[in-house]
Formats: C-alpha cells, sequence, structure tokens
DNA sequence: ATTGACTTTAACGTTGCGTAAAGGTTTACA
DNA sequence: TGTAAACCTTTACGCAACGTTAAAGTCAAT
C-alpha cells in the first residue's frame, strides 16, 4: 500500500521529477515521509495523481486541475467546456498556420520547377512573399482575397522585360517624387507627373484601375506606418505630399 | 533610412522588446549605435526582419529561422515541408485532445441529468472515468474501442443492487486470492476457487466471456506494472499467483 | 565492506518575449 | 534656459511544466 517515489512513478508511467515537481508546487503531496526523509505515498495519493493524470491528458493546466480536484463542488463540466473552446482556438490558429505554409511550400517549389530564369524569377517571388508578408493580412482585408490573388498572378505572369520596366518605373516615381517635393507644390508639373508614372507603375499590377482607388490608396500611404516609412524614408511628410498630388491628379478625396 | 527601435517596431509592429531580444540573441543587429548607445537600424535590417517576421508568422522557430535567413543556400523548402509535419502532428494531438473532451463532457452531463441516484452514479461514472484514464488506451488498442465501449455501457446499465454485488464480488476476489496465496499452490482449491470468483466479477463487465480471453488478461496482470501494483500491493508475486492459477482454471496458457 | 540502486535538495535550461527598475539622452515647450 | 515628456540603455525576474545534471545521503544485496 506504500509506494516510494518511483514505484508511484512507474505505476502511473511518469518521471520522478514530475512527482518531485507536483509536491513542490503543493499539488500532490506525499502522505508522509519516512525517517530519512523519503517521500511516501499511499493509496490515496495514488487515486489523486490518478486524476491529476486523466485531466492533464486533456491538456488541461495544472492550477485548473488543482481547483477540479480540491473542491469537489467545482463545476467540472464547466471547466472542460471552457478547455474546450481554447483547444478549438489553438486548432484555428493551427489550421490557418499551415494554410500559409502549404501555400508558402507551393510557392517555393513552384520557384523551382521554373528555373528558366530562375533568378528573375525569384526576385518575382520575393517580391509577392515580401509584399505579403508587409502588407497582406490588412490589403487582403480592405480589398479582398481576389484583389490581392489577381494582382500576384499578375505579377508572376510578367516577362522578364515588363518586370524591368516596372521595376524601372518604381525608381522613376521614387525620382520624381523627390524633385517634386522641393517644388512643394503637389499641383506643380513635377508632382502630377509623379502622380500619372504612379499610376502607370500601379496597373502592372492593379487588375483594373479606377481613380477612386488610387486616391483611397494614397491616403493609405500616410495612415500606414509601414507605407510611410517608404515614402517618408528621406524626408518627412513625403508621404503626405504624394497624397496630395494624387488627390489633385484623380480629383477624388476621401 | 536610419530607424531609432521604436520606429523600426512600429514599422514591424512588433515590441521593442522582441527587437532587443533579436540583438541579444544575434538574430537581428542594429546595423550601429550612435554616441551614446542607441541602437540604429538601416534599410538592410529592415528587409531581414521583414524575413524573420514572415517566417514567424507560420510559426517557425527562431533557431530554424536563423538557419533559414543566414544561409541564401538554405533548403526553406524542406525547412518549411519538415515544419509542416510538426503542424500537422500537433493538429493530430489537438484533435484526440478534443475527443476525449468531447467525450468528458458527455459523461459528465449523463451524470446531472440522472441525479436520482446521484451518488451511485456518480461512484459508476467515477470507476468508468478513472479506469478509461489507467488503461484505456492500452486496452482499447488490445481489445479494440468496441470491447472496450460495450463494458462501460454494461456498467452504466447496471443497477444500484447489481453494483453492489459487483464491488462486493470484487473485494471478494481480493480476499480469496489471500488465502490461496497462503496455500501457495494455484491448483489448490482455494486458488481455483479465486479463478472462477474472478470469472464471476469479470462477466458482470465483460460483453463475452471467453478462456482465452481470460488467460490472456491474467497474463497482462504481469506483464503490467499498473496492473500488478493493484494485486502485488500486500505481498509481491500475487499476481504471478493468479496468473498461473487462472491458465490451471482456463486450461489456457498465453 | 563495497557496490549498485535509490533517495534527497538545489539549481540551471527550455521558448520568446512581458514587465518592471534604475538611470542616461533627446526633444519640445514655456 | 530650465524642465518635463518621451525616448533610450542594461539588468534581471517571471512564465509552464518539467528535464537534466550535480553533490551527497540511504538502502539492499553480495
Amino acid at each position: 500500500m506504500d509506494f516510494t517515489i518511483q514505484k508511484l512513478a512507474k505505476i502511473a508511467g511518469i518521471s520522478t521529477r514530475t512527482l518531485r515537481y507536483y509536491d513542490e508546487i503543493g499539488l500532490l503531496m506525499p502522505a508522509r515521509t519516512n525517517s530519512s526523509g523519503y517521500r511516501i505515498y499511499g493509496q490515496w495519493e495514488v487515486d489523486q495523481l490518478q486524476q491529476i493524470l486523466f485531466y492533464r491528458e486533456l491538456g488541461v493546466g495544472l492550477e485548473v486541475i488543482r481547483e477540479i480536484i480540491m473542491d469537489p463542488a467545482f463545476d467540472k463540466a464547466k471547466a472542460l467546456k471552457r478547455h474546450r473552446e481554447q483547444l478549438l482556438n489553438k486548432r484555428k490558429q493551427l489550421d490557418s498556420l499551415l494554410v500559409n505554409v502549404e501555400k508558402t511550400i507551393a510557392l517555393t517549389e513552384g520557384r523551382i520547377t521554373m528555373s528558366d530564369e530562375e533568378k528573375f524569377e525569384g526576385f518575382k517571388q520575393q517580391m509577392i512573399d515580401d509584399n505579403e508578408a508587409r502588407y497582406g493580412n490588412e490589403v487582403r482585408e480592405k480589398y479582398g482575397d481576389d484583389a490581392v490573388n489577381k494582382s500576384n498572378e499578375k505579377l508572376k505572369k510578367m516577362t522578364s522585360k515588363e518586370f524591368e520596366e516596372f521595376t524601372q518605373l518604381g525608381n522613376e516615381v521614387k525620382a520624381t517624387l523627390s524633385e517634386a517635393f522641393k517644388t512643394g507644390d503637389p499641383a506643380s508639373d513635377m508632382a502630377q507627373k509623379t502622380a500619372e508614372l504612379h499610376k502607370r507603375w500601379l496597373t502592372f499590377t492593379w487588375d483594373t484601375y479606377s481613380k477612386e482607388a488610387h486616391a483611397v490608396l494614397a491616403q493609405m500611404y500616410v495612415d500606414d506606418e509601414r507605407f510611410r516609412a517608404y515614402y517618408d524614408a528621406e524626408q518627412p511628410s513625403v508621404a503626405e505630399f504624394l497624397r496630395d498630388a494624387i488627390h489633385i491628379y484623380t480629383g477624388f478625396k476621401n
């Protein structure tokens, strides 16, 4: 009827460290100790441990287990239901992680198969990945998965010549913007040229262009810390300037 | 182009502590520090952080991320696939946890509805739960879910009178076994009586009785630490004695 | 008497930060 | 120009549930 720590551990299929830990946190103390300080467990402790391990296998935390087994009046069903909700949430998270991982694997493998213009394809892919990582969630929320997917598709279908044009144009936008900013006038020719270049740049990946969407995006550049970090890199308030220029260009404000 | 720690944190949507931690573990160090020791990050660091956060969102551990981003030749697809396997395993575990939690909730609620002989029902339920917790997995593996479920069902359907007989009989088995053990002979009348009592005790929960199954169970008592802890509680090798008696009784060995 | 199996406490390591605490720096405003 | 607000720094404990030494005492058997 009396068990030393190792015997109990073997019976229960756990480690002695676990039993010492449970003793330490007061979850399961031995019935007594012998003259040399050895822990001695009795039948009651075996039963308690059984209970503990039962709930532990359900993934319940030790503190909750303590409540459950210490107080017989404790509402175990309620505790289990709360626990079930937590498990369901965890699984949801896991599922979305899995979807993303799958997607990334597929993308990565797509890159591997088309090893013809490998480096170039890699660039495109990298760009898509980066954009997804940076703005993916929010942009998808705002514009829907469809628009983003189409945009990515369009990017992936670009030839290396088109892609070069695209990046080239992006640099032009930045350079022109920098020039235009010096004029201080978002209505200036230079600023309006920037807005037009920006539009051309956008249409490389946008499925359909609309002045409204363009104007909205311009405001987004200002609102979003991360967009602003890109455009404000050299001088502050460049993002605002670009927005104003685009609003004038499109004739829309929001 | 230069970011202080907080600016970078805001851009990336993380905490400054995280950036300091990444610095500490050498995952992402600032480009330089200014005269007062402030961390200054450049464009390259922003891009690296982007990569880091991308993989982090997939649930990849920081050490693996380090490998992935430090070495451009690293096989990212392979790493992601390994990661996917881990995620799938986690989800499997979660799912089985959920099944068990559901079952427990159902059982618990079943107990709540039949509050007529509540305490008694509680005992039965407790017994089922305990058995499931102690031996559930292995017994189910060996004999199949069906046998175990039927056994539990049979137990649940017992009236309080039958249940009393059942526990009474269990005590008798133990007492007779203790007596028989003193004779030292598993073929003795007392030992054979024990075997028969044990059979009667079994048929309370077993759907169908067979001598083979009985003999197998007897061996299990010996092989399994936990069963043995129950029968060997008072004297060692009692489990072996019981096994021998049953083997003689059933005429089977295995 | 010695070996081997067992026990004890103490304390660090794990993962990815959160959260003070104590003190220096920079910036903005009166 | 003073000072308060908002930054920045390092140091270090806390979390969940133990695993893993390490140093030292105990027990059973040869």
